[in-house]
DNA sequence: ACAAAAGTGTTTGGCGTACACCCATGA
DNA sequence: TCATGGGTGTACGCCAAACACTTTTGT
């Protein structure tokens, strides 16, 4: 896979990659998409290169598919990291070995990398991780328990959860992020674990049903323990508009 | 210079490229510094090339004060364009010949670019648009009153006014764009010029002054039509402070 | 019956909105 | 003296923060 894009580079932007940071939600956790090579210790965002016909957009999508699988999510570009040091060479050549392409050839590879960074909230239940390339693997790890990252990983991961903790503010989330049918409290969570600080039970619901996006079910979840608590779907039309138009207007 | 570039191709990340949009405030209008090319209609926002050696924020200050003059402004990455086609061949190769460059030695330049989008909020009294580069101009234009923009120029310049009013909502503006000393009348000029929408001025005052990083002084501007407003300073610790932290903390 | 989690208020203070009035200055 | 722009103040309403009580459910 990597062997075919190095060896028909042409076809591909040089110098530049794209890196993606999924996130999902599941069992009161925040979740991250991972790439593992089996036989290397080491995890990384799925990422890739840019085909030379695609926009940029575009070849975050098809680099999303080939690493994990996962189809028709609106990735949401945040920043573009460019520091000289952010490739060294010894990682790449270490690439270039275990695949056995002599340095020449993949003088491509070892060269600068810029990389653009987008991001994704997705409905974890909806997304079965599942590689084009099957000499790797994806799945989904706690945000709490990430390992050591290749290269900047960690960074851009920590600049894609800053920048989802300010569009928190901006906009309504959640969509992506929770089933169908959903409890307030379950919502909270999704808040807090994004925001990493407890908030006001109360309040919130308040707060968030001012917002108009929220229907309430005339249903309760069933077999849990304690009080059942009622469910509630996302009114889309509202949602959108919502979106659209943002949440605080400031000035 | 440009020619230098394109011989000199080696030193330079291929495919990427720097622009930037230097906002200025003067006359209660926001200013666009832009670059003019004498034997050309068009213009241009100052924009360049990636020294291989040089991280890309750092490359962003390079490219700003060769083609401006400008020195020691903040820049702030915003967004990365990557359209297929917003650098169309017919573009690249009209230069190439402009610069007498045959097209084998010219592909460096007409291959695919994408470009990185950089701004500034500036003092306008202290710039003084001087480009390295003698054989163009660089100026700043009302912008109500830009020009047709060369290549996709145009979206980029809207999408950073766009990053501007949304930074807005989340800290503080206008250290940088206004004197020393400034009038709270010309501070709401600034905002409602970014904004593009009046404000009122009783409750403008009372919002400003509540964020706390305004030194109301013993001073009234003089010479002025009408009643002598006051003039202020920002407290620069505080404002500092602010900037760090954010304003509307949301949740 | 008890603990734990969920639903439903209430009070308080601050902030945003929408106003009205007075003051200073140049024409 | 009058128009214009600047400074100051107030009343209303909403929203956010802090907090208490009731309801439901499994054990």
């Amino acid at each position: 896979m990597l062997k075919d894009i190095i060896e028909n580079n042409q076809n591909y932007q040089p110098g530049l990659s794209i890196d993606c940071v999924i996130f999902g939600f599941h069992d009161n956790q925040l979740k991250v998409l991972l790439n593992k090579i089996p036989d290397s210790l080491q995890c990384s965002l799925p990422g890739g290169f840019i085909p030379i016909d695609q926009d940029i957009d575009t070849a975050a999508v098809t680099v999303l598919n080939t690493r994990t699988g996962v189809e028709g999510v609106f990735l949401r570009q945040f920043a573009t990291f460019g520091k000289i040091k952010r490739n060294d060479q010894h990682f790449g050549k270490a690439i270039l070995e275990r695949l056995n392409i002599d340095e020449e050839k993949g003088k491509w590879l070892t060269q600068r990398f810029v990389t653009i960074g987008y991001y994704a909230l997705v409905d974890f239940l909806k997304i079965i991780p599942n590689p084009v390339n099957k000499y790797e693997v994806a799945e989904w790890i706690d945000h709490k328990e990430v390992p050591e990252l290749i290269l900047d990983h960690k960074e851009i991961l920590d600049k894609a959860l800053d920048t989802l903790r300010i569009e928190l503010n901006l906009m309504p989330v959640g969509y992506n992020l929770l089933p169908e049918k959903f409890t307030i409290p379950e919502l909270q969570k999704l808040y807090e674990t994004i925001l990493d600080k407890k908030l006001d039970r109360r309040n919130f619901l308040r707060k968030i049903t001012n917002i108009g996006i929220l229907t309430k079910l005339d249903e309760k979840k069933s077999n849990v323990a304690h009080k059942a608590p009622n469910l509630y779907s996302f009114d889309k039309e509202k949602y959108d508009e919502v979106l659209k138009n943002g949440l605080n207007q400031g000035w």
